[in-house]
Parts: C-alpha cells; structure tokens; sequence
DNA sequence: CACTTTTGTAAGTGAGTACTCACTTTTCTT
DNA sequence: AAGAAAAGTGAGTACTCACTTACAAAAGTG
C-alpha cells in the first residue's frame, strides 16, 4: 500500500537536492514521481509537510551512524571512525546530505530541530571522551577542529562529482590522529 | 546620480543572503530599498541580473584580500593569515559570504564562474608553495588540509550569531603551524 | 533656454504557483 | 460479497511572481 507515496518522497528528496526547495515546483515533483499533483497533498497535506517527511528520514539515517560509533571499543577506533563517517554517508546517500547542507542557508529552517544538532551533539561527546582517553592535553579543542574538518570534508565532497571519492586526504587525516 | 542604484544593490544583498535567491521577491528588494520595482530593472534588467552585479563585487573583493596575502614575505605568516582569512571576511562582509555559500548549493550556479575559483586557486598555490618554504614533507597533502579547515571554520563562523567571534579555535589551529 | 538622456514611477500582464475539491478506483474488513 | 476507508485523479482557484509599458520628473548639454 502507499507504494506511491515513497516514489514521491524519492522524486522530492532528488529534486530539493538539485535544485533547492523554493525553485522546485510540486507539480514536477508529481510528474517525475509519475502521479497525481493532488496526491501530494493528500499524503504529505503541504509542501513543508513534505520536507518535513524528508527531514524526519534523515534524523533516523544519522542516528543509527552515530549509535554504530557510540559501541566501538576502542577510542582511536572511534576518532577514525567520525573521520570516515563524511565519506560513509555521502556515499549512500548523497542526495540526503547535499539537502541537508544546502538547507543549512535557508531561514527557514535555521532555528527549527532540522539542523542534525541532537545527534551531532552526541557525537562530540563521544570524540570528546575519545580524545581523553587517548592523553591528548585539550580534548575539547581537538574536537572543535576535528568538527570543523568533518564540515569542510562533508562539504568537499559534495562539491565533487559523485563517483571520485579521494581517500588520501581522509587517510592523511587519519595519519594525524595514531 | 544613481544612489538608488547602490540601495538596490544592498537590500538584495541582505535579502538573499537572509532568505535565498529564490524566495526573494523582487517586490520586497524595491520596497525595503524605498524604491519602485520597476527601477530594479531599468538598473540591472532582470533578477539574474541583480545577482550577477552582486557576485561581480565580491569577486573583487576576494581579489584584494588574496594579493594582500601574496604579499607576505614570511611562509608562516601567510599560512597564519590564511587562516585568519575568514573571520577577517566574515567580519565585515557578513552578507556577502553567506550569500556565496548558500550559492554553492544551487544548481543553477554551480558550473558558471561565480564560484570563487580563480583567487581560490591563487591562495592554494600560495599556501602549497609556502608549506613547502617551511620543509613539510608533504605541503600538497598539507593545503587540502588547509581548504578543508578554511571551509569548515567559514561554515561554523556563518552559523554563529553575529558577533560572537571565537578566536581560540582560530589561535588552537595556527599553534598547529609553527 | 531648448533638447536629449537618464532616472524614476504606477499600474498593469501573463505565466506559474501551492493547494482544493468533487469525484473515481483500489484495498481492507467483516 | 458489501460497505467503509484509503489511495488516487485532474480540473480548477486564488494568488504571487518576474517583468513590461506608458508616462513624468530630473539632470546633463549646447
């Protein structure tokens, strides 16, 4: 049942991806989803509802990366996993994350929970921790740079084309943390 | 003559940077710059028009920011003045960089030469040549670094409030290059 | 001054927008 | 099978948008 309601959260996710929220109309969402216009609105009763669906994907997809890094082990193991994590995701679902960060710009949705702060938070705190135990003697600076690295690292790739993903900036990152 | 050319010019600035290209009407950009709308396109004959004026500007603006830096006599001191670069940018051309990063992600300008390519470029191979200066075995490795840093610091420091500059992540980052 | 050009305005216009509504078809339930 | 609920349609509707046009006031120039 509903089979086509995802084939229209597919075609909106693509479309908001590429060519933004506001310029994408939902008359072509309906068409590339090969449906109705109205059904749109009767599944997702507005076009915010229907990035509201979008979103509300995303901050279950991020959670279950983040409870992954939680369980491992060892702390090292974690700071290279948070270091991967961009490349992981991105590779996936790159669709996902190119709306997330152009969505980042937009009023809108700059104070609403969309921003990935909940988990995002979480993950801090694990780096944080992770650094301690590792002896390094400023841990919560260490995570500021290391977030800002994940954000200029999530931002490269999105900005190259899809296939070329380059591990050696990644694999000189993690060379920087033993 | 022509004032109301530069109020134009302002309050679209503002009001793309704050609410996105697209969900900018023209109607709001002439009544926040106390003009008619019709003035908006005698000056700059259509929407487009208006953005590419915008981004002319900030082009030139980079341009002089990046030979100030060329200019440096001492390696380390432009590697540090590269890093200060965009708390320097953003602090008193707020407007103009969120604009351009809000762009990055639009599809209707991602091949054309509005992205900041050519000083970009510039001020990779300053920072590659002077990483080199300083007998790091791997300067290339070194400016991806650097870009990836740069990117991420600009992202955080747009997301801040306004005035909140936090320089100990900053000062952390150049204590890394000595 | 006369004139031309530039700068400005107010009131449109047609295309495109998000969304609704009356209705039909499919699926679920018993 | 019968009735109810859900899924689906497609032609509107009211409205907003970027842009135009006809015209007026300043400003520049000889």
């Amino acid at each position: 049942m509903a089979k086509k309601k995802a084939l229209i959260l597919e075609a909106a996710l693509r479309l908001f991806a590429e060519l933004g929220f506001d310029a994408t109309p939902t008359s072509q969402i309906a068409r590339e989803a090969g449906v109705s216009e109205g059904l749109v609105f009767r599944h997702f009763t507005s076009k915010d509802g229907l990035m509201d669906a979008i979103l509300a994907l995303a901050d279950e997809r991020m959670k279950k990366q983040v409870a992954a890094i939680a369980r491992l082990p060892e702390p090292l193991a974690q700071i290279h996993a948070v270091i991967e994590l961009p490349g992981r995701l991105l590779g996936e679902e790159r669709e996902f994350w190119k709306l997330q960060f152009s969505l980042k710009w937009q009023k809108k949705y700059r104070n609403q929970s969309y921003q990935p702060s909940a988990h995002h938070l979480e993950l801090v705190q694990i780096a944080a921790q992770a650094f301690e135990k590792l002896g390094y003697p400023e841990p919560e600076k260490e995570v500021g740079l290391l977030v800002l690295l994940l954000d200029g690292l999530s931002n490269q790739l999105l900005s190259q084309p899809e296939g070329s993903f380059d591990t050696t900036l990644v694999d000189f990152l993690k060379s920087k943390y033993q």
